[in-house]
RNA sequence: GACCUGGUAGCUCAGUUGGUAGAGCACCUCCCUUUUAAGGAGGUGGUCCUGGGUUCGAGCCCCAGCCCGGUCACCA
């Protein structure tokens, strides 16, 4: 591994540091009195007390025989001061001079005591007596600065650096840790609206042996003892319905689903969707439960059912418009397009300007159309109700309407936020609807649903009557947190491996460029080339191709090696 | 998948018609006992994303590729 010249300093300190005594990675537990939330929120009652403290060290201003330094713990930041003749015992004053102020670097971690204190100028201080190396950190961090005015200077701001170190992230900007705080307020306040109902948080199987309950092309996974294929779940609808067939009320689940699909600002390979379905309700009643829920979630994340979502002031105070889809599409196009056949519908959408294909049914048309003429002016929270039924294959065909069926999704800022619908529960009509859905996988729709068996013959021990929702966290934490990007309240969002510096042996080195001036050549002319040993030459180029730098061919000239990628 | 930006020191970024690779912070040495983007003096540090090409000479121009980001397509 090759050292940048910081890195190597820092390794030098570690090994003074042991030198002198000091275990750099100390295996006891510090116990801390405080925590620096604690102290600032409170400091009249704290001033003059003394306190312990853990932390990393985050700047430091070293000024001849004191210092002071910006200590940073998991509540928040302070700065503490040092001074030579408080925490050395000997008169070199070796703990101040040689390790504070040579040992240590920005980003150790350190344990403090001392006595919390005002400063000159009015900074809350504590003034270190005894100074604890609790470990060494032998990475520089980016150095981020902010003035006096809150102005941050040279801020670690290149995502690609903050999105695959995200824990470097975390520890220099401060408002990235508050963006998972609150992810985690968000969850929370869902499971507590639940709870108190006594709804019951379950788990279904993510692993699953067909991919059910949405549209979706799924990943692919083969277990070995049972020796057949396994898809990552892309939604846990059928399970959940399962379950109230089983004879529970009401089931929610927090599911990680996984979509083989396009990334985007708004799509990661796993995401996380909050299902909930309900016994003896209908959408009606779903839609109603939703305001409600969505109001509290923006009360306990934000304190206020006001939201700033980009441009917009976004008000998730209930209730929110309700705009069947038909009706939203004369709105926003002034076509009526109730009724139409699929024809007619291609020639409405040629006339907005939509772009239609062979594969696409009624329903996927009618998506079309709202979804470009429609959807993104839907900023406050507005339900759109009653799609047509060519669209929604789990949902109950609607009481008054045949042609279209009890479903709603709630936009947000012109984007979907939930889907929901009256479940559909007779069994004869949702084979037919899976039937369909085969059709439209022999036109081509690489997205539609597979059949599922065993939720049918489940549905025909009979499911109550059921309203069920799919909310979509990441988008909910996106909104509530005024995020654009789902990266940014993505842990770790997915990225392509970083490329690692293959490092190559002397041996490995030599065949690599007898093979970089004639690729492909025969495996035999390049292993006389090499001049290696039988031994030598298996070993490396067993290890070369380990490492794609070559590979093997078998072909019917014979056995050929040729430049990996 | 298509198109557009970008990739230079640990971090944030400059880099002129193609002519010795720069700044601030960080780091190292020294001074400094209530500072705060601490300050003062001096110094170290580079695979200019990778591989080709053009050229006397490439961070810069050309070609191919890699990676991030953005826009679009896709995502009921």
């Amino acid at each position: 591994m090759q050292l940048s010249p910081l890195e190597i300093i820092r390794r030098e300190s570690l090994q003074k540091l042991r030198e002198l005594g000091i275990n750099p990675y100390p295996a006891e537990e510090f116990k801390t009195t405080a925590t620096i939330k604690d102290i600032l929120a409170n400091f009249d009652a704290f001033e003059g007390k003394e306190v312990v403290l853990a932390g990393r060290m985050m700047s430091r201003r070293i000024m001849g025989k004191a210092s002071f330094a910006e200590l940073k713990d998991a509540s928040g930041r302070m700065q503490i001061y040092i001074n030579r003749d408080e925490i050395s015992s000997d008169d070199e004053g070796t703990m101040y001079n040689t390790v504070f102020k040579k040992l240590l670097d920005m980003g150790d971690i350190i344990g403090i005591k001392g006595d919390v204190f005002k400063t000159k100028v009015g900074e809350e201080s504590v003034n270190v007596k005894e100074l604890t190396v609790l470990s060494k950190s032998l990475r520089p961090l980016p150095v981020v600065k902010t003035g006096a005015d809150g102005k941050v200077h040279d801020a670690f701001s290149d995502a690609e650096l903050r999105y695959r170190q995200r824990y470097v992230d975390l520890i220099v900007n401060d408002h990235v840790k508050e963006t998972f705080i609150k992810r985690t307020k968000i969850t929370n306040s869902i499971r507590d609206f639940f709870n108190k109902r006594n709804y019951l948080e379950v788990e279904t199987p993510i692993l699953q042996p067909i991919p059910g309950g949405a549209a979706a092309r799924p990943f692919k996974t083969h277990h070995n003892a049972l020796d057949m294929p396994l898809y990552l779940r892309i939604a846990n609808e059928l399970y959940l319905k399962r379950l109230i067939v089983g004879g529970f009320d009401a089931v929610y689940e927090f599911s990680k689903d996984f979509r083989n699909e396009g990334m985007d600002r708004t799509h990661n390979p796993e995401f996380t969707v909050m299902e909930l379905y309900v016994a003896y309700k209908d959408y009606h009643w779903m839609m109603n439960m939703t305001e409600e829920l969505l109001e509290k979630v923006a009360m306990d994340s934000n304190g206020t059912p006001e939201v700033q979502i980009g441009e917009n002031m976004v008000s998730f105070k209930a209730p929110y418009p309700r705009v069947p889809i038909l009706e939203a599409i004369k709105i926003h196009t002034g076509f009526d397009v109730a009724g139409m056949g699929e024809n007619e519908l291609k020639e409405v959408c040629k006339k907005v300007g939509v772009a239609v294909d062979e594969t696409m049914g009624i329903g996927k048309l009618i998506d079309e159309l709202f979804g470009s003429t429609c959807e993104h002016h839907y900023i406050q929270p507005t339900f759109i109700t009653d799609y047509p039924k060519e669209m929604s294959p789990l949902t109950k065909e609607h009481r008054s309407n045949p042609a279209l069926t009890e479903r709603f999704e709630l936009m947000v800022n012109g984007k979907e936020l939930a889907n929901a619908y009256s479940e559909l529960n007779d069994p004869i009509e949702q084979r037919a609807r899976f039937e369909e859905q085969l059709k439209l996988t022999e036109k081509g729709d690489d997205e539609a649903m597979f059949i599922d068996q065993d939720f049918l013959r489940a549905l025909e021990y009979g499911m109550p009557p059921t309203s069920g929702i799919g909310i979509g966290i990441d988008r909910l934490v996106m909104f509530m947190t005024n995020n654009s990007s789902i990266q940014e309240v993505l842990f770790f969002p997915q990225m392509r491996p970083e490329k690692k510096a293959v490092e190559m042996s002397e041996d490995e080195k030599a065949i690599f460029n007898i093979l970089k001036a004639n690729s492909p050549m025969l495996l035999n002319d390049l292993k006389t080339q090499s001049g290696l040993s039988n031994k030598k030459w298996d070993k490396t180029i067993k290890d070369l191709t380990k490492k794609n730098i070559a590979k093997i061919n078998n072909t019917e000239e014979g056995l050929f090696v040729e430049l990996g990628k």
